[in-house]
DNA sequence: ATGTATCGCGCC
DNA sequence: AAAGGGCGCGATACAT
């Protein structure tokens, strides 16, 4: 074995790691040990440099190098990643030094930000990203840069010295090795890809745009707004021009918190309740409404399929919780709750003579803050069998009438509301305004919920005292940081969403591995497989049995048990739901029908109002 | 032309 | 004293 080696690519466009083809790995740096850094273009020589070594330090290697040196060269990553052999910086920075939530942490952890915190100023020369850019923008595209460029090949060698250097500094920890394993698995969903039903992505783009046009003229024709940009009615002319509109048919313009023109979603239902007679407002009110929630996610969809029809979204932990992005495009946010827009995960399919399978967590976030509060009464609301929201219900409002085998507690959804919110620390005038009761009720309603889990209340007063230390810790040993003076809100949050991030990886890592491949999707508490439809059922079964396991935060404590529910097996993503939503067109089926009776279907409905035109 | 901030939407 | 968390993405406005 060759010791310990230091890597770092240079490639073509990035983004292209996954259709790219042959020649997307232009040029290599590595060292050995503390030998000098060597270049090279003959990358198969390079692959075997990393196969011999004990240990491949790199940063983003898990998710960028070695990923292209194994669909390109050959390299046999299983078995690096089985044998704790990668070491990749970026998740050991991000761990050693958790960011703070929101956007102002998203550049910190490329690998001269990192190494500018940890090894000082002075130890890194220049912008090697910007000047990378540049030298892609001179030569027509990063695949044109000449790869003995000088200063191409300067800033490849910094930064694997850059590499040697900061992997002294940083501190590799169980949860590390472990994030590694994590994260190598998640990567087969960036490496397979999902396909996309590239024929109905291009309808609903076509679609999308005749009714933004139609719109468009309509409000245009009406009150006068332009016809310019996307979305005119947010345009300071198209507010201007609205706020008159609003004025001459009497109305006070809606406000947001700011004081700019709302234009959203629930200012414009409550306005159109408001005034139900004016029906030039309903009018106006509805054409804009049109608009929100009219996201261009079949056009995104389509910028980010590949020649091989499908996408290769980006998986990474880079939040604050740990909680796991899918990006470009994002998946975590494609419609669910919204029948109008429910249809967008109709656009992403099985593989070819395979089913779509998907199981989500039982109210993880509840779970993972069990496991930390370790209440007894809590957890015995979370046992197999039981529904959670109703015990809660029956804590919190009383047993009366509820008759537990008849079924839910009257008052089960005010609890699940009460729930979640305390988790991530709502407060008595916040669950007032939404749940529409007294502020008093409020208060009451939050300290039966502490006086009936003390211990549930004991910890959330514990974690935010130790999230005055800026870091805390979930349950698996991920470090978490919580900003000054948000302990109150983020500490208990924080734990709820890193532990429930970790409770899913756990299921991840129980995984078998012929489904490894079969990965499609992480949302948080759901994951999507694509398995050949003869094993649809035995994959379902090995889902069920990864993902559900008790856990207990250290040996002694009280397991908490982890609970998933298999979807329907689908023909597309949708087809997933069709008996959890009770919406026709949620079932493949139904949409593969030429039409239907029901007048609010959304699938018929845009056929119907573009027939004969 | 390109990047950042802000808003408003969607998801868990 | 009071305190609802975490995100990604698109569109626009504005600065550079």
């Amino acid at each position: 074995m060759a010791g310990i080696v230091y890597l770092d690519l240079e490639t073509a466009d990035a983004d292209r790691l996954w259709d790219y083809g042959p020649g997307f790995v232009r040029l290599a740096g590595f060292a050995v040990g503390d030998a000098d850094v060597v270049t090279t273009t003959d990358i198969a020589s390079v692959v075997e440099v990393v196969q011999q070594a004990d240990i491949v330090v790199g940063h983003n290697v898990l998710g960028f190098d070695l990923a292209a040196l194994e669909r390109y060269h050959g390299l046999d990553l299983t078995s690096l990643v089985a044998a704790n052999r990668v070491v990749d910086t970026l998740l050991v920075a991000r761990q050693n030094d958790p960011p703070l939530s929101g956007k102002a942490d998203v550049q910190r952890y490329n690998l001269e930000a990192v190494c500018r915190r940890v090894l000082g100023v002075g130890k890194v020369a220049g912008e090697g990203g910007s000047a990378l850019k540049a030298l892609a923008r001179e030569h027509g595209g990063y695949d044109q840069i000449p790869v003995n460029h000088p200063d191409y090949v300067r800033y490849l060698v910094q930064d694997v010295h850059l590499v040697r250097e900061l992997s002294r500094h940083l501190v590799i920890d169980d949860y590390l090795w472990r994030e590694h394993k994590v994260m190598w698995r998640l990567n087969h969903i960036s490496k397979q890809g999902f396909r996309v039903d590239v024929d109905l992505v291009t309808r609903l783009v076509a679609e999308r745009e005749a009714r933004l046009r139609e719109q468009k003229e309509f409000l245009h024709r009406e009150f006068g707004l332009p016809l310019d940009g996307k979305k005119p009615h947010t345009t300071t002319a198209g507010k201007l021009s609205l706020e008159k509109a609003f004025s001459q048919l009497g109305i006070e313009p809606p406000r947001t918190e700011k004081g700019a023109l709302a234009t959203g979603k629930e200012a414009l239902e409550k306005l159109e309740a408001q005034h139900r007679d004016n029906e030039a407002l309903v009018a106006l009110c509805q054409a804009l409404r049109s608009f929100n929630g009219d996201r261009s996610m079949a056009q995104t969809l389509l910028d980010h399929t590949s020649i091989d029809g499908r996408i290769h979204p980006s998986v990474s932990a880079g939040q604050a919780t740990g909680r796991i992005s899918v990006t470009k495009p994002g998946l975590t946010v494609l419609g669910k709750r919204d029948r109008s827009n429910v249809c967008e995960r109709a656009m992403l399919l099985p593989d070819v003579g395979d089913v779509l399978i998907g199981a989500d967590l039982a109210q993880v976030d509840a779970r993972a803050i069990a496991i930390h509060a370790q209440d007894a009464g809590y957890i015995a609301a979370l046992e197999p069998g039981k529904d959670m929201h109703s015990e809660m219900a029956a804590a919190v409002f009383g047993e009366e009438g509820w008759n537990r085998q008849a079924g839910q507690h009257p008052r089960r959804a005010d609890a699940k509301a009460i729930t979640h919110a305390t988790t991530y620390g709502m407060g008595a005038a916040g669950l007032a305004l939404n749940a529409g009761i007294s502020e008093q009720d409020a208060r009451r309603q939050l300290a039966a919920l502490d006086a009936q889990f003390p211990a549930l209340a004991g910890f959330k007063r514990q974690i935010r005292e130790e999230g005055k230390k800026q870091i805390i810790c979930n349950a698996f040993g991920r470090r978490m940081r919580v900003a000054p003076g948000k302990e109150y809100t983020q500490a208990p949050a924080h734990i709820g969403q890193g532990t429930a991030r970790d409770l899913m990886m756990q299921g991840i890592l129980r995984l078998p591995t012929w489904l490894l491949p079969c990965l499609r999707a992480v949302v948080h508490d759901e994951i999507v497989l694509s398995v050949p439809e003869h094993r649809a059922d035995e994959a379902e079964k090995a889902v069920l049995e990864a993902l559900q396991f008790p856990h207990q935060i250290t040996p002694e404590a009280k397991p908490v048990p982890v609970l998933a529910q298999a979807s329907d097996q689908g023909r597309d993503w949708l087809d997933c739901y069709r008996s959890e939503k009770p919406w026709p067109e949620v079932s493949r089926a139904h949409r593969e029908q030429a039409g239907c009776d029901d007048p609010d279907c959304t699938w018929h409905q845009t056929a119907r109002s573009t027939e004969g035109r």
